[in-house]
DNA sequence: ACAATGCGTAAGTAACTGCTAACCGTAAGT
DNA sequence: ACTTACGGTTAGCAGTTACTTACGCATTGT
């Protein structure tokens, strides 16, 4: 196979709270690993489990800075999610204006 | 307290691919537990399990059509996780836009 | 009344997950 | 070369979760 990454699926990264705040933290600002491990009540190792998860679901990607890595946010997992809720958005909206109709005329 | 709900969080509601699929399968056409847990590998009681979780997460409503419940989807769950990446989507790409442009001018 | 249908809930279990502690590799600075 | 800083990986454990089986309750039809 051409793609050689898990590919995991981003619902069940951003999941977990932890994870959410270490995306939430990037989002801000691309950081290293021990600048978010500081600002969570996590040790370090799990940030980088963590960010191992978030970059398998393409939601984060890194690049080397010396002996440091700089994590930032990665458009591809956040625009599949995007793509997947537009399309039930929609499909949402029917839903809930079929059943607004249904409760204003109630046949008999 | 005026909601009387758990408000449990979406994305990890819709971390599990079986809730996912029955999640999928209302969008495409409301449903009752028995038609979703026949369309499903898992048993109706699990269905209902999930059901629940998806309620709670306020992705689905039900209302009660004589002995059957019929479920479908609720804009409020979706159009928070809408709201919630289209805050972040902005961030990935401005994060995408400042790794391209420092790739094409590296300082010296 | 009685039987049947449709769901939700409780109990129990196997599997998964997120965490820490300890270890190892790699890239600068002296 | 030695040290320091930074980060990924492993092993093991505690907590959570998704499932099935069994049960109970409500509504409809005869």
């Amino acid at each position: 196979m051409a793609n050689a990454l898990a590919a995991r699926d981003p619902f069940a990264a951003l999941a977990d709270p932890t994870r959410r705040a270490v995306f939430e933290r990037i989002a801000r600002a691309p950081s290293s690993v021990a600048d978010l491990a500081a600002g969570l009540p996590v040790s370090r190792p799990a940030v980088s489990q963590h960010l191992k998860v978030l970059k398998e679901a393409q939601l984060v990607a890194d690049e080397a800075q010396g002996t440091r890595r700089i994590y930032r946010l990665d458009p591809r997992g956040v625009g599949a999610m995007r793509d997947w809720l537009d399309t039930h958005w929609d499909a949402a909206l029917a839903a809930f204006k079929t059943f607004m109709d249904k409760q204003e005329d109630p046949r008999p």
